[in-house]
DNA sequence: ATGTCACAGTCCCTGTGA
């Protein structure tokens, strides 16, 4: 079972790229984020063609997630049902797994009161998650935002007292882990630096810039039958590139 | 430390968000 998230910065623009990513890689499940259309305009019947169900919630010009399975589709859920307007996560139950398709909000600045939505939004995000069914298998995927250790950012000097990088947001991802999820791609490679975002200026992803925000959080017993996770670093190349690129994990079920 | 990208409306430039 290989399940990948991937935020793809308009789906409309990345067409072209997520199509033959997902036809060469053939994850069985893929988590998009930041597909900034609404649902009239989101590809089901292109999925379709490419063997995927999918499930999209979108608003238009911001955010905006889906869903995407080779192996089954049930019980679509969007938002937390809290009342928050923004269509920043969607879940599904995919081929035995409960799945959900996160995009945190970004927060800006510390000082900001975006920052005060993403500290309540990862708030709503723990307390769904602690609501599960339990026993079963749980993949969190998608654009944390939130970059959870100093290896996790190339340059820590730049981020002292910025978003991303911030204590409050690193608390509120050891939430989700104390409520027993596990970082993936880190628990597979403990010291390596990964990155998988690169700002689009300056020639970030060339010099290396980046940041590791894209994560894979598994329940436990989901990460002990994992036998890989790696970021894909050439969907960042070439033509129009997403801004990130997929985090890929592999289980065997 | 800010050299890009995407979107929609103000519509071939500008403001917003990342």
């Amino acid at each position: 079972m290989k399940v990948a998230t991937w935020n793809v910065n308009s789906l409309t623009a990345r067409w072209p790229r997520v199509s033959a990513w997902l036809d060469e890689t053939s994850p069985d499940v893929a988590l998009l984020q930041e597909t900034k259309q609404t649902d009239e305009k989101f590809p089901f019947a292109d999925l379709k063609e490419l063997g995927y169900e999918s499930a999209h919630y979108g608003e238009g010009r911001w955010n905006g997630v889906a869903i995407l399975s080779k192996v089954g589709l049930e019980n679509v859920t969007r938002g937390f049902g809290d009342g928050d307007l923004e269509a920043r996560v969607i879940g599904a139950q995919c081929g035995g797994l409960q799945v959900y398709s996160c995009y945190v909000p970004n927060g800006r600045a510390l000082d900001s009161d975006h920052y005060q939505y993403k500290l309540r939004w990862l708030a709503s995000l723990a307390r769904t998650l602690a609501a599960r069914e339990p026993g079963e298998h749980l993949v969190v995927g998608g654009d944390f935002n939130v970059a959870p250790r100093d290896l996790d950012v190339y340059d820590p000097s730049l981020f002292v007292g910025m978003t991303h990088a911030s204590e409050p947001e690193r608390e509120a991802l050891r939430v989700l882990e104390s409520g027993g999820l596990v970082d993936l791609t880190r628990r597979l490679h403990p010291d390596e630096t990964i990155y998988s975002w690169w700002d689009y200026r300056n020639g970030a992803f060339h010099r290396g810039w980046g940041l590791r925000i894209d994560l894979l959080l598994v329940d436990q017993a989901l990460a002990e039958l994992a036998t890989e996770s790696y970021v894909d670093r050439d969907a960042r190349k070439g033509v129009k590139p997403s801004d990130h690129a997929p985090v890929v994990g592999v289980f065997s079920l």
